[in-house]
RNA sequence: UGGGGUGUAGCCAAGUGGUAAGGCACAAGGUUUUGAUCCUUGCAUGCGUUGGUUCGAAUCCAGCCACCCCAGCCA
């Protein structure tokens, strides 16, 4: 084994920061509060694509259970089969394997359990603490009361557990309407937490289910089926976002109203009743970014009205978006650690995430050079079809990425902006009759500058410095270094160079009536004819680069054929120069 | 005007009665054939605010202020 495999590429090393779910979780296993267990779950509905802030509680879930040796759950959180799909199931399920992390035993769904869910509500009815409503969904609103005044008990709030159970036993054969009747809990309509204001149950829904067909014209709903759901599968600490807070005594309530040993006797749990403890909620601030729309409705709204191109649009903060972009399930996860877990609502700078993104990317991109806007340079001292196949490494600090075979020719192209006819102070590219450094060639000089009938520059016709291969030139410093390739040799390509999609810093902000007068005009923009050098189609197993002095770009698998390969940029070098 | 929460630097965030960790950003140097990376240094007499308790308070107590969440048969 060489010294180098424990040498880890991945900056993960370090143990984690400390937060309260950590402590919590510490102090758990300390009082054996949980018979030394730790099962959390990652429970999403399937109604969208995940984006960063799925991450943020993904990683949480499955982090926690890996460090304390237990196990986590992915279970779809399937209750509303109105806005549910297979193809969000799929896609989810890929996001998370992408990201790294692997479930424990199989997928669950919510609606596996439905047979169980109906049992218990048939205990909550049998024990009085549930009933069949008939009031509608507008009556029920007004029954309800408000934020400062109590509700109104609801006329069948009193009705026999026989009629409860025949109601409920047709509720569920489907001889009613949707609307038309609801099984809910009996708590208390005077409760300063409008949560337990004798909150629905089960509801009526003449609609088939991506996972159940159409077996049920009932489906729970899920302050019923969530806490139920935690149990079945004896989790330990549920963790879940701060907007559930009040929702926390109605989850507490169900399960301390359910039987324990009936509850512990269909969960996973194979040990006796004894290690059977509930699960506990606990809330944290969900993920916030600048310029960033987390929204899944808004989001799915730009996808259908084509604002974006797709769910996976690399300028989206969807996973899928993130992953064609270029970004890595490392720099991602790595960023996810760095924000923090807490209970305070923050909004975190896009340049934690961007850092993340440079720091691995930094590490592990091995090195490439592309021109984006070429400009045409003559080296009138080089022989006519003479080329040179000059040595360069893949990485300026990591030798083990070996080295590449880099073609250098009489006639090359380098960016339009490293030369500059009247240059700003300070500039350090190329200028009429000055010297500049090709990246790991030769020292050259702006001896002419052709330029077309309306002034536009043309061609540079440049000398090289023979004795400056390898070498600093003699008597004289040339403090520049431009990228370049080789006219003949680079392969054409097209890269699409994207920026954040908003102009305002919370584009969810209430006085931001319409977000499309936010949008940023520049978020994307394509540029043709770009030149790339033949090495990056070496290996087409490596798909990420960076393209030296302009950034970290990947490929494009979806939209690049093979005779027009496509570049996503995927971020910038971070530029101290044009910043000042 | 009900209930539940949150306030530590420009942005995250640790801290749980012993005198303010860390990261990002920013600034200044150094190295450099990427204006990148890397390295060094700087960056809260201050913890929403006003009082109180204490030898000692970001941590305990009281008041006040600001912001967030809750009135779906959504999750």
């Amino acid at each position: 084994m060489k010294d180098s495999d424990t040498d880890s590429k991945d900056s993960s090393a370090g143990s984690a920061p400390a937060n309260f779910i950590r402590n919590m979780i510490a102090q758990d296993l300390a009082s054996n509060k949980h018979r030394g267990r730790v099962h959390t779950r990652f429970p999403p509905e399937p109604n969208g694509y995940l984006h960063i802030g799925h991450a943020k509680s993904i990683c949480l879930n499955f982090s926690l259970a890996e460090e304390n040796k237990g196990f986590c759950n992915l279970r779809f959180d399937d209750t509303n089969p109105a806005k549910e799909s297979q193809e969000y199931v799929d896609a989810i399920k890929d996001n998370i394997t992408w990201l790294g992390f692997r479930w424990n035993g199989d997928v669950r769904y919510s609606s596996s359990y439905f047979d169980h869910l109906y049992d218990f509500a048939l205990q909550l009815i049998k024990k009085s603490l549930a009933y069949v409503c008939s009031l509608s969904p507008e009556e029920a609103r007004e029954y309800r009361g408000t934020l400062t005044e109590p509700g109104r008990n609801s006329p069948d709030r009193d009705r026999s557990v026989q009629g409860n159970l025949d109601l409920f036993a047709r509720m569920r054969a489907g001889e009613f309407a949707d609307g038309e009747y609801s099984l809910r809990a009996k708590i208390d309509m005077a409760s300063p937490n409008i949560n337990m204001r004798d909150p629905v149950l089960y509801r009526i829904r003449h609609i088939s289910h991506h996972q159940t067909g159409d077996t049920w014209r009932i489906y729970p709903t899920y302050d019923y089926t969530h806490c139920i759901s935690d149990a079945i599968e004896n989790i330990t600490h549920s963790l879940c976002t701060l907007e559930f807070e009040d929702h926390r005594p109605l989850y507490d309530w169900i399960l301390h109203n359910l039987d324990n040993g009936s509850l512990h006797a269909v969960s996973d749990l194979k040990e006796s009743v004894a290690d059977y403890v509930l699960p506990q909620q606990t809330e944290f601030a969900k993920l916030r970014l600048n310029y960033t729309m987390m929204g899944k409705r808004k989001l799915k709204e730009m996808v259908e009205t084509g604002v974006v191109e797709g769910w996976d649009d690399p300028r989206m903060p969807t996973l899928a978006g993130m992953r064609r972009r270029g970004f890595t399930p490392a720099a991602i996860r790595h960023f996810c650690e760095s924000v923090g877990v807490s209970r305070s609502e923050s909004v975190v700078d896009m340049s934690m995430l961007e850092h993340a993104i440079r720091e691995d990317l930094d590490r592990n991109a091995p090195r490439v050079m592309c021109v984006l806007n070429p400009l045409k340079v003559v080296l009138t001292n080089l022989g006519e079809g003479q080329v040179e196949h000059l040595e360069m490494a893949n990485h300026p600090k990591d030798e083990s990425m070996g080295k590449r075979i880099v073609p250098f020719a009489r006639e090359i192209v380098i960016d339009k902006s490293d030369f500059e006819e009247s240059p700003p102070p300070g500039f350090k590219r190329l200028i009429s009759g000055g010297e500049v450094r090709l990246r790991g060639a030769y020292v050259i000089r702006c001896d002419e500058v052709v330029k077309s009938s309306d002034g536009e520059v043309k061609q540079l016709n440049c000398s090289i410095d023979p004795d400056t291969l390898g070498n600093q030139p003699a008597g004289r410093k040339v403090k520049g270094v431009i990228h370049w390739v080789s006219a003949e040799h680079g392969i054409p390509a097209k890269i699409r160079l994207y920026d954040r999609l908003f102009n305002a810093e919370n584009p969810e902000s209430k006085d931001i009536a319409d977000y499309h007068e936010i949008l940023n005009p520049d978020s994307l923009s394509e540029l043709e004819g770009c030149l790339v050098e033949p090495s990056a189609f070496a290996n087409g197993a490596v798909t990420q680069f960076q393209f030296e002095r302009e950034g970290y770009f990947c490929v494009d698998e979806q939209d690049s054929t093979d005779t027009l390969p496509i570049f996503n940029r995927t971020i910038t070098l971070r530029d101290s120069w044009s910043n000042s």
